[in-house]
DNA sequence: CTATTTCCTACTTTGTCAATAGGAAAATGA
DNA sequence: TCATTTTCCTATTGACAAAGTAGGAAATAG
């Protein structure tokens, strides 16, 4: 039940980049260095996000990645559907699942499809620009 | 992103016992012809379920499972909290893990804190007694 | 005493996640 | 042109937990 680093260090990368790529093209390598991110391991998540569509990567001296639109523009969903592999909270929800045999009097079956809804709902209600948000006190691990 | 198969079966079972064992002890037998599952996983689950208090277990010819409550008394959270190692949906937010280092500069703790409530608060709006309900039109597996 | 059932411990298998490795292709600038 | 920097691509490895198996011990009813 949890989300796997690939999506959370895009996030924390998207932020990153929302941060410091006002203008130019940043390269990994400052990104892994603030983000404390093993390199090549991060290269193949943008590579993901790159495919996608929603980073800018260039290659060669000066090169680096940067965003195709503005904070505000990003759910949080898009990211996450990219680079993990699903979020559906049970295997039976996945897309391209096979039904379960059970399905129809399946007693768990309408809650777990609720949940589903819930979660989506959620990652849909968060863009980039309000991840960027600084709040010690919102931040404060002790609560 | 997953909640694993101990979870998903157990609350299969609970509703299983909360909808045949009116009076007696169920075995272990009849629950696996049910649902499909493994008897000897299922052994596992139950034991795990009956340490934590949530069914009592009868040993012997003429034994097997039943609940120690009402069907409205279960949380399904509580369920989940024995049988699931964590519902945490990031690694951070496990109980007992150690606080990660950027932790007061993460941009994407207070996300993930507010995600984890929502699931929390989802599992504890939900008993037995709600899961039990016969609605073959909510269960429709096209929605 | 026998059949049934939970209970306990250990093992195997499988699969996915996380990370590493090595280099090819592209772009820049000197 | 050539060295440097960077993304991009394809394998491979290692670690770990989930899922299920195996064998039998303890308890209970009849």
């Amino acid at each position: 039940m949890t989300v796997s680093t690939r999506g959370r260090y895009a996030l924390r990368v998207m932020v990153d980049l929302a941060e410091h790529g006002g203008e130019g093209f940043i390269p990994l390598k400052a990104i892994t260095e603030r983000q404390n991110i093993s390199q090549k391991y991060l290269e193949g998540i943008m590579a993901s996000l790159s495919k996608a569509g929603l980073v800018e990567g260039a290659h060669g001296k000066g090169g680096g990645y940067r965003l195709c639109r503005e904070p505000d523009k990003y759910k949080v969903s898009e990211i996450l559907a990219v680079t993990e592999s699903t979020l559906a909270p049970v295997a039976c929800l996945k897309s391209g699942a096979e039904p379960c045999e059970l399905a129809d009097r399946c007693r768990t079956f309408p809650m777990w499809r609720e949940l589903n809804r819930v979660i989506n709902e959620f990652f849909d209600s968060y863009t980039i620009a309000d991840l960027m948000v600084k709040d010690e006190e919102y931040n404060n691990w002790i609560i």
